[in-house]
DNA sequence: TATTGTTATACTCTATAACTATA
DNA sequence: TATAGTTATAGAGTATAACAATA
């Protein structure tokens, strides 16, 4: 067929360039560099990372809102905590009143793990402030906080 | 001591919703909902998926460039890619002038995986740019285009 | 009945190093 | 010597379902 109304290589997909979810990994992956290294000399994992943050920005929570706000599953945070309360980072209590529910709070110990990468984080957010723009940084943060919202 | 110039909880660390690193991860993890159940209903993984989009786009290419622009690494790619090869999704082939290399290209059939999903993609990012806001969505994506390329 | 969290299981991806072959 | 890709291996995360305790 020399005519075809289904060509085999259509125009129907954006470049991979405005793929948001493809946009967003590459993102991510170019600013998690030098955070990686910077975990690694501790010993300490992505996601334990986001756990500490969460638990020591929002105090004492139950584990489904960690899971949700450091985007991963119950049963991966099950196991991340268990580790990470054996390791006295954190700590576990049944909630008085929901018997159900354990909420989790960070040990001075889990503290001293944030406290200690505090002035190299903040070193590498301002690398990047300074090489990317503050303006548009901050542009940029606040259509994410943005997109974190939509319903789907 | 009550005097201490190292206070237990220092205000030293941005929130996590301004935490670039930890806001990408979630307006992902947002956009991928409905990706996710679209992609689980013809068994093909994120990374498959990225793969078939990145080869697609740019024709035959190199696994050291497919891995860069698909966000894996060369071991994770070379297993990926054994699979998705036997499955008739891709071909490989020995670069004629370098043969360390091996070009990649895509089949018919791994172009019917992402036909078969371009109106449903489609019509994924048209719900996000009506709910989202197309000027919005398109300013994002400069901004996620940009930061890409900044060297940490 | 619904929710919180745990356990179990199978699979996949990550990370690093060591290796082959080619340049 | 350096690069492209593979293999090996250990560890960690993902995804789903089934489960116990509690609401």
């Amino acid at each position: 067929m020399t005519t075809d109304d289904t060509p085999d290589t259509p125009q129907s997909f954006r470049s991979t360039d405005r793929s948001l979810p493809i946009a967003l990994l590459r993102a991510r992956e170019t600013v998690m560099g030098p955070i990686r290294d910077m975990l690694t000399s501790s010993q300490i994992s992505e996601q334990k990372w986001r756990i500490l943050r969460v638990v020591a920005e929002a105090g004492p929570m139950d584990q489904t809102l960690i899971a949700d706000r450091a985007c991963l599953l119950l049963p991966s945070l099950t196991r991340i905590l268990r580790a990470m309360e054996s390791d006295g980072l954190l700590t576990r209590v049944q909630h008085a009143q929901d018997k159900r529910k354990s909420m989790v709070s960070i040990t001075p110990a889990g503290r001293d793990i944030i406290n200690m990468h505090a002035a190299q984080s903040n070193a590498i957010f301002e690398t990047l402030e300074a090489k990317f723009g503050a303006d548009e940084l901050h542009r940029l943060l606040d259509l994410l906080e943005k997109l974190q919202d939509i319903d789907l």
